[in-house]
DNA sequence: AAGTACGATGACAGTGACTGCCATCAATGT
DNA sequence: ACATTGATGGCAGTCACTGTCATCGTACTT
């Protein structure tokens, strides 16, 4: 199973996390993080469906957590309870990163690719959290709407908690985000 | 100004629009769609960043559009509702491009790429109209929140609008399906 | 222990998106 | 007419990504 050196794929992420950041994504080519892992560019892309790839290995095991999450919560909760269960599990899994996340995030940030290849990630979290709803029973409007939401706060909950010089934990973050779109979207402030 | 055949990007636009249509859009190089243009692949590039952007020409009046309409929207409305009178606009104004929008999406709906980008542009958009409810005087977690919930719900309505046999109003669509977000988050029924 | 099958890697050629550079052409102003 | 300006053509080059085949290390078989 294993090869010369152990673990190509983990030293291929290794590489490319390095180089993206000394020097910039765009900056980098696919050739330079190859050799750094010692190993070549074609195998690089046996491990990596494209350059920006690499970054987003670790994608498919958030999702599973959000949608066990979702799907093992109590019945009793209303969907939009349900999914914000599933967004602070996945919460707490980042957190446990350390400063992975910001580092990471630091990286994505300075790269309309890279922004891109996000974007299109939370849109397949939003898809399977909707289909995560839907074996709760919940119906086709509201699971896609309430997917969609729960997506939306996380988005600004994770930017907060990035931005923040104070160490805050997600979770809560989160938390309080999904607590404001209640109130913003209730009509108890300003009407 | 002008030059041999008038409209240069107009043509661009209609090949690329064409060719994506026919062959899928990566079965079209560049070079096919300036060929159908009368033009080179030098010149495309000169028109649009990529092969891509050709597909979203029309975005930023979209976006201007948005940010005109909250910013002049009633100053009574709370930031959720002066938000939607700025989808509604934006609705309306795709709405009367009649089956433009729909085959537009079905291009996009084909290739990842293209939803990739087009995600972008939606973030792009909830940006814009949170830095217009800021102008409203909205303050900036409330600002962020409402921005994104609203593009979510943009969203929604406008997958449920194209995949409607039958003939619905989007601006409509858009109106109940944050109604629907309001009932999710808040259990209060739109008015 | 020798041989064999298999999965991972290397090597190489090729396509196509995208860029930089310079020449060229058409329209405009003087 | 002449110079200027802006858009275009032509060309070379880089790099992401793919298909194909040879090769190598490992594990399994005998």
């Amino acid at each position: 199973m294993g090869r010369w050196e152990p673990n190509a794929r983990g030293r291929l992420m290794q590489a490319a996390f390095a180089l993206y950041g000394e020097r910039g994504f765009e900056q980098t080519t696919v050739a330079e993080i190859a050799e750094r892992a010692g190993l070549t560019e074609r195998t690089f892309f046996r491990h990596f469906a494209d350059k920006r790839e690499v970054l987003f290995a670790g994608a498919e095991a958030l999702q599973e957590l959000l949608v066990s999450t979702v799907i093992g919560a109590p019945a009793s909760l209303a969907p939009i309870d349900a999914a914000a269960v599933g967004l602070e599990a996945i919460g707490g899994f980042i957190q446990e990163g350390g400063d992975l996340a910001r580092q990471r995030q630091a990286i994505i940030a300075s790269s309309a690719e890279l922004q891109e290849r996000e974007l299109i990630k939370l849109a397949s979290l939003a898809a399977a959290l909707a289909e995560a709803l839907r074996q709760r029973g919940v119906g086709d409007p509201v699971a896609s709407l309430t997917a969609e939401a729960a997506i939306a706060v996380f988005k600004v909950a994770f930017e907060r908690y990035v931005d923040a010089a104070n160490q805050q934990d997600l979770p809560t973050v989160i938390r309080e985000s999904l607590d404001g779109l209640k109130v913003v979207t209730g009509g108890h402030s300003g009407d």
